[in-house]
RNA sequence: GGAGAGAUGGCCGAGCGGUUGAAGGCGCCUGACUCGAAAUCAGGUUUGGGAGUGAUCUCAACGGGGGUUCGAAUCCCUCUCUCUCCGCCA
């Protein structure tokens, strides 16, 4: 949610900002909504403020005992003229806000400009690609091992379903405790939230109204719907969803495990072949809340965190900061991390780090009170530390041997029962 | 699933149709007293929207929404949540 005052203020810069990301920018109906909107509210106001002092003077008056027919003659029709009024403030407000909610976040200063993933800048390359004769791909070697059975998913729930057994279910679990024990380690608090969430937690976060299509809705009976999270950021943002927590609290950062459920709508085509797109996967996630003037340290410091995962699992990434045409609806500013994949001899996105600057914060009233002044919204971040399913992918092709097994990294091997090798 | 009780400011807690944005207490801040502290005394202490350069003015909010009324924290309806008892259950 942008900050109504700085679009009334700043609209043009606003815009230009907006359609770099290839959102275009309606000033003048922005405007008009806005101003229809203050105007009405200001002449109910007025006309309340009208009868809060006639109220008065009407109990003034019963109380000594005296008649007040014609006071509340007159006040019955400021209530009727009221009603009208309030009915017509609420629609003002009401089409101005979902106006608001519909525009995405204004990218960074620091963000290139660009349409599509191509204007993407590569920041960084980590680890050493593996030189493999003819890498196998996940599906072949899981298969084969017989630790991935994708054909008895689609039996049990259909395309973009996965079943992991034997080392390779054990592989997924070492996976979330190791990525699990690191994070908490570095300084973020584990949470395990519901995975089922209420509308208002997604419009906190961005993902409604605009992005229905993207979850998995369930309902009962007469009930208000949930929705199956996408991603742990919506609970864990949403923990502090109007609040107002101390500054010395910040910068607060907590980590999650939790499976993440996308119906992936739209996408048909796309990564057909094995589990780098699946309807549920599971995912370690960073979240963090900060001062404004501590944010743009904590992406970078979130960032690494992620990068650390990779690192110690020795496995080769690079990391792009997305372009504006490239970057989620909320975001501001976008690190994704790709990891080598063999198979298709390129990098693939395994975390996807971001700034939202106020724009959660704002939608789901997160606030902070400073030292010495009025509660302000503070900055929300959050990151892949790291996506569960697309590192056990990473591991299967990057380490595969030429028998078809595969090497278990060595940071992992306590997390498997000391063993080396999947066979 | 059945029966009942409740939801008020940072916290506890009063109010149950008319200067109550809200008594009282706790906490916190400021001042006085003190060499300093404690104790005591005095004052202050919610948030959001709108108007104004500003002092300030104004509206809204007592779980959410709706209604009754000249006027609602107070009455009615509805939803959500919490607690107690019974049933069921991992």
């Amino acid at each position: 949610m942008l900050d109504p005052a700085l679009l009334r203020t700043d609209s043009d810069s606003v815009a230009a900002r907006l359609a770099d990301r290839g959102y275009a920018l309606d000033t003048a109906a922005c405007r008009a909504l806005d101003e229809r909107r203050r105007a009405v509210l200001q002449e109910a106001e007025a006309l309340k403020a009208e009868r809060n002092r006639v109220s008065e003077e009407v109990g003034r008056l019963k109380r000594a005992k005296e008649n007040a027919d014609a006071l509340i003659a007159r006040q019955r029709e400021v209530g009727d003229r009221l009603k009208a009024l309030e009915q017509a403030e609420r629609e003002a407000e009401a089409a101005f806000r979902d106006f608001l909610a519909g525009i995405p976040n204004p990218p960074h200063p620091s963000v290139p400009a660009g349409k599509d993933e191509h204007a993407n800048v590569e920041i960084k390359r980590w680890g050493q690609v593996p030189a493999i004769e003819k890498p196998l791909d996940h599906v072949e070697l899981g298969t084969k091992l017989g630790i991935l059975d994708l054909d008895r998913a689609a039996k049990l729930s259909g395309a973009r379903f996965a079943v992991l057994k034997g080392l390779g279910a054990r592989l997924e679990r070492a996976l979330i405790a190791f990525m699990l024990d690191r994070q908490t380690g570095a300084g973020y608090e584990e949470v395990m939230p519901p995975y089922l969430v209420n509308a208002e937690s997604m419009y906190g976060t961005g993902q409604l109204p605009k992005f229905e299509q993207d979850l998995f809705r369930t309902s009962r009976g007469d009930g208000a719907p949930l929705y199956l999270i996408p991603t742990a950021e919506v609970p864990v943002t949403n923990l502090y969803r109007d609040e107002i927590l101390p500054a010395e609290a910040l910068p607060l950062r907590h980590c999650a495990f939790t499976p993440c459920f996308r119906s992936e709508a739209g996408s048909y085509g796309k990564d057909t072949k094995g589990i780098i797109r699946q309807h549920q996967f599971h995912k370690v996630e960073l979240v963090a809340f900060a001062a404004p003037d501590q944010a743009e340290a904590e992406l970078e410091r979130l960032t690494a965190n992620a990068e650390a995962i990779l690192e110690a699992l020795e496995l080769p990434y690079r990391r792009v900061l997305l372009c504006t045409g490239d970057m989620g609806f909320s975001s501001q500013k976008t690190y994704d991390l790709e990891v080598w994949l063999p198979s298709q001899a390129t990098y693939r996105e395994i975390s996807s780090c971001s700034w939202f600057g106020d724009f959660q914060a704002r939608r789901a009233a997160i606030r902070f009170r400073p030292k010495d002044g009025k509660p302000a919204f503070l900055h929300t971040l959050n990151g892949s530390g790291l996506a569960v399913g697309r590192t056990w992918v990473a591991i299967l092709e990057n380490y595969q041997q030429p028998d078809g097994s595969v090497e278990v990294p060595k940071a992992l091997r306590p997390y498997m029962g000391g063993l080396e090798v999947i066979r």
